[in-house]
DNA sequence: CAGAGATGTCCATATAATGGACAAAGATTT
DNA sequence: AAATCTTTGTCCATTATATGGACATCTCTG
């Protein structure tokens, strides 16, 4: 969080105050950002005016700041650029198909992971259903099937440092029980999240890894609980196969 | 293109950075970002540390660079809070029902306009498809549309500055040309646009206006050329209606 | 219309960003 | 295998840049 990289004080500032601007539910104006930002007015003000000069931010009639759309413009070519979406794709709707559920992949972004390809049935899809959502490390099938991936070093780092805060009243928010289900996610290779990233919803989550066993993104098929399957291995089998289909041809 | 916002040049150059690293067909290395930029080597490598911190590029194994998924992580706030997209999303399937053929939205963005919907037939739409694609004023539907709704001033300004480039063999690349099909457009609401943007694909263009009778986007019509109803009205008809519908009740 | 609060700008200062110059690591030649 | 050249990466003095205290202006409110 704190300006790592010297000689881009001010570049992370304004990233952030963009961060912020997106985050915030309600578009803030000048006040609202003196408040929650720890910002001097003048700064505030240089910084918004570089924002608004590169179209990332707008200002709208009543004084309030909203993400621009240059922002969607960089998107596109981000997910344009995005190898392992492209390859991907076909295994995904192989997943879907068996499964007959909706299947997610995610790659990291910061402290967690970001759904950069959703495949339904064959309705519209959009970006702003899910693509493009961020999705926490201790909450997710995705996330966890990424920890579980991970180097015990940083697994570790990870179970000391995180902020285990609960997204839903399933949440695990305990950090040795969410190492258990870590390990047993290495067991079994796939995880079974039970809505603790979003009620109503449960989930089965497997991690990609490149060629020295590394995860590079993980992916996950939700399913309603009132229409979960009793026999898990309707999902994990198709699951273990398409990551395994995946892992390694990728980087 | 310059910086004219004081303080905030490192920024700008920043983002510069970063457009350029989207715009790249493929991936650049270093070397080519210090032919292609006027970076000194110190500042490159600063300017790029400061952008992978943030998470808006990644380097590759063969250290290129490429954008990052910050970037479409913020896009999804962008897209969901322009409300001009939630207000009009019934108005333009409705229009895509009139017309049975695909429809944009496109807003302003630094030089041109970029598509923040489309709507098509009720296959899968995502944004690697349209949805982000910048376009520039000149040579599109939507572009011209807007042009024609822009008051006299800025359209003299944009028709003495502007880089009227071609996009495909029909576009539209002479100034006085160009004022005679906005002024076309100005009497009759709506402008057609034959392959100037994309060959073999016709299309029909309006300004959305806000209550000042000031443009805040347009509409377009896309039609494959052999398929193009000799019937003008057959497009334009209803496009007038979705714009006159959508006019004056936003912003 | 006085007072309080919010909004916007100036400019001296400190510091953050800059780039020339050097070092280290790889590649290529003799 | 040494020598030379090329590419890649880092240091740090310098200065231009970003910073924020202070002041000006505009906008409510009683």
């Amino acid at each position: 969080m704190a300006n790592q990289v010297p000689g881009t004080q001010s570049f992370s500032r304004s990233i952030g105050l963009l961060q912020h601007i997106c985050d915030r539910a309600t578009p803030p104006n000048l006040q609202n950002l003196l408040e929650e930002c720890a910002f001097t007015r003048p700064t505030l003000y240089r910084l918004l005016a570089g924002l608004e000069a590169e179209n990332l931010i707008t200002q709208t009639r009543d004084k309030r700041f909203k993400p621009g759309v240059r922002l969607i413009n960089m998107a596109r070519t981000a997910l344009t650029q995005s190898d392992i979406r492209d390859i991907s794709r076909e295994a995904l709707i192989k997943l879907r198909n068996q499964t007959r559920e909706t299947v997610h992949l995610a790659v990291p972004s910061g402290e967690g992971l970001v759904y950069i390809e959703k495949i339904e049935s064959l309705e519209t899809v959009r970006m702003s259903s899910t693509i493009g959502t961020f999705v926490p490390l201790h909450s997710s099938g995705v996330g966890k099937a990424y920890l579980s991936a991970l180097p015990e070093d940083d697994l570790a780092a990870f179970l000391r440092d995180a902020d285990l805060r609960p997204i839903t009243r399933f949440t695990t928010t305990d950090a040795s029980r969410l190492r258990t289900q870590i390990m047993t996610c290495r067991m079994q290779g796939f995880i079974f999240d039970n809505q603790e990233n979003e009620e109503g919803i449960a989930c089965f989550g497997a991690a990609i890894l490149d060629d020295q066993l590394r995860p590079i993104g993980a992916i996950s098929v939700s399913v309603p609980l009132f229409r979960l399957n009793e026999d898990e291995s309707h999902y994990s089998a198709p699951l273990l196969e398409c990551v395994r289909g995946l892992s390694g041809g990728i980087g």
